[in-house]
Parts: structure tokens; C-alpha cells; sequence
DNA sequence: CGAGGCATGTAAGAGGTTACATGATTGA
DNA sequence: TCAATCATGTAACCTCTTACATGCCTCG
């Protein structure tokens, strides 16, 4: 009702493809994905649990995409009274909402993602920089890298076929590549830190 | 003189350590690394040659924080004059920029970097999608980083101690992180294919 | 009796992108 | 002669973040 205009990107191509962010495909695909209708409060825990390195939006965030893909008819929202907790509003994908995601889900990207790191770009800058501060903080990316990678393979394991945790193959594959990408990353700063130091 | 407004985060900590964006950072670190007066738009063929592939500000971006910078004291201007083409603005880094991005360099990360990637995004929600559709963007993405890995492999051949290109161990290092990724990234998304396909 | 969970927002503003503009010069 | 390079921007707009706010309920 107050919500911010829905931006003209949208209202541009509003009657068949809708054009959205990143963002929105996301949490519009995370509802298509649980399948059930869904608070904004708890999808955030949902998010943090699923795709949380790969995509966190912030808490505002959530709760105005989520307005704005009602207002695009793209999800549908009901509100469920409480008794002895706060009203909550649930939202669900809509047919209209299913068929956007397919459709993004289908279309090639342009362009490819970056690699992003602070701390590789403060390495790139390390002539300039004080010696011991790099190798902590090399340390500390190692470290953060190594408890990323050790969460993901007690997920994988906790996954496997004989626990029917319910994941499926495609969680699993995107599990695998953080733990491919993770162990890269370790790897690469252990040896870069015996470059440093040795 | 008509640029936006500077923003009160800068002010707020304005006499001693300014607290600067990553963009900012990079870009005054760039100054810094090649240590003589740049014009923005040759700095941009610069940055598409170094940390392209980690950080790349739009065009307008690179022009509005090289005013910030300057309007902090953290660069300096130089116009020179041009028969043949357009006048340009030179951008040298100062003493306090240079100290400003020292302080940047040893100051500890509090949150780690994100894998963000579009395609893994897709990929977890691929029981919504079209398996062709998710083939062919898995093809698209390997051979991505195939072909970063091999212009990544001929910069570090290109730049082995017999030629002495000049790059510094640490450009060096940032590549090997690179290299590292993007094999990584190939080698899942060929194990990727084969389940997808197999 | 106080901390923390539940459940939602508002307001302010920052960074960032895209499209558009300009105008001379050089090479194919 | 047509496109590309040089060299810089403005205007519009949008997403996203941070800080702040609310108020009840439950548990220890």
C-alpha cells in the first residue's frame, strides 16, 4: 500500500515477460521450491539454510520483494491470524509466478559471473600493504574457507542416500560445487601462504 | 563542482581515517600500484587488464569516485591539454590516499565473500526447470571458465621470471587464485554434466 | 524479570547501472 | 565514408543496506 512504485522496468514489459532481478527470481524460485505457502519470517531462515552463500538478500529486502511480487501477481499472500503470536502474512507462487521463474530458468545469461574477493584484491594490492597483516589475514580466509567447506561436506553427509533427508539432486550438485570451490580455496591459500612466509 | 553530494560517511570520519566503499578502495589502490597520473579513461583499459575479473565499476562509476577521491585529498588532478584529442585529467594518488589505502590493506575482514553465482542459483532450483535449458547454461558455464582459465594460464606463461613482464609476485598469486577457481569450476560443471546427461 | 524469539515493517540514503550526449580524429 | 577510438560526463532510476521501531509471548 505504501510500498515504493513498482519500477518501470517492470511496468514496461508487464503484460507477458516480466523482467525482474536477481533477487526476486530468487525468493520467487524459493517459493516454487518449498512448494507451500511461506512467511517472509521464516523464509529468511529458510534461505540462510539453503541458498544463504549463494544469495542473501537483506531482511527489508525480503519483505519488499515479497510485496512486490504480489503486486506483480506473480505470488499470492494470505494473512493467518495468531493467538499468541504476531499476525503472519504466507505467501505462495502463483501460476503466473511458476511460469516467469521457468521462463528466467530457461533463458541463457549474457554475462558471466565474476570472481569477487576482498581479500584477493587486498592481495593484488600487497606491495603496497604491511607483510603481517596479509598472512593474518590469508589466515583468516583460509580458516573461513575450511569451516565453509567442512559445513558443506557434513550437509553432503547428511544427505546421502540411505538418510532420505529429502534433498534433491540439484541441491546436491550445488553442494558440490561450493565444495569444489571451497576446497580450491584452501588449497590455494595454504600455498600462497607458505609462499608468504617460507 | 556539480558532483553528488559527498556522502555523510565520509564526512563523519573526514579528519583522520576515512572510511572508504571497496570501489573506492580498488581504485585508489590501482593509483597506488601503477604510481604515475592516469587518466580515467585509460585507467579503465587497466583495470580490464588487472582486476577485471574480480572488480569492474561501470565507466561513470570510475569517473565519479575519481572526483571523491579527489575531493577527499586522497588523489590529485592534473588537466593537460591535447591538440590531436580531447584534453584529459590526470589522477595520481597522494600521501594520505596512500595512507588511506595502508590502513584498508591491514584492517581484518569482518564477513567473508559470498559465491555468488547465477548459474549455481539456477541450478538449485533446477527441478523447475527444462533439463535441455540447464544443459546447455552448465555448457555455456564450463566453457566460460575454460576460457578465463586459459587467458589466465597464458598471462602466468607470459609472465615467468625469464620474460620479466614486471608483474609482482602478488599479481601473480592473485592469478594462481584464478587459475585455481576456474579449474575448480570446470571440473564440477563436466562432473555436472555427465549426471545431468549420463 | 529480563532476554530472546516472533513477525513485520519505515525512513533515509548510499552505491551503482543504463541510456544518452558530445565532438574531434584516425584508420579501413 | 563509416566505424571506432579518444575522453568525458549528465540524468534518471533502482536496488540494497543500515538504523530504528513495535509489541506480544515464552522460557529460564
Amino acid at each position: 500500500m505504501t510500498g515504493r512504485p513498482i519500477s518501470t522496468r517492470h511496468r514496461a514489459e508487464a503484460t507477458r515477460n516480466v523482467e525482474l532481478t536477481l533477487t526476486e527470481y530468487a525468493i520467487l524460485g524459493l517459493l516454487g521450491h518449498l512448494d507451500e505457502p511461506i512467511s517472509g519470517y521464516d523464509l529468511r531462515k529458510v534461505v540462510d539454510r539453503s541458498i544463504g552463500f549463494i544469495w542473501q538478500p537483506s531482511k527489508t529486502q525480503l519483505y519488499a520483494v515479497l510485496r512486490r511480487l504480489v503486486d506483480h501477481g506473480l505470488a499470492s499472500e494470505r494473512r493467518v491470524r495468531q493467538r499468541r503470536r504476531p499476525d503472519k502474512t504466507l505467501f505462495a507462487v502463483t501460476a503466473a509466478g511458476r511460469a516467469c521463474v521457468h521462463t528466467w530458468l530457461s533463458r541463457d545469461e549474457n554475462q558471466p559471473d565474476p570472481d569477487r574477493s576482498v581479500l584477493v584484491l587486498k592481495l593484488f594490492f600487497g606491495a603496497q600493504a604491511d607483510g603481517d597483516a596479509l598472512v593474518r589475514q590469508l589466515v583468516a580466509f583460509r580458516d573461513a574457507y575450511a569451516a565453509r567447506l567442512s559445513l558443506y561436506e557434513s550437509k553432503w553427509r547428511d544427505d546421502s542416500p540411505e538418510e532420505r533427508a529429502g534433498s534433491d539432486r540439484f541441491t546436491r550438485m550445488t553442494l558440490r560445487y561450493g565444495i569444489a570451490r571451497a576446497r580450491a580455496a584452501v588449497r590455494w591459500a595454504n600455498a600462497t601462504l607458505e609462499e608468504l612466509q617460507g
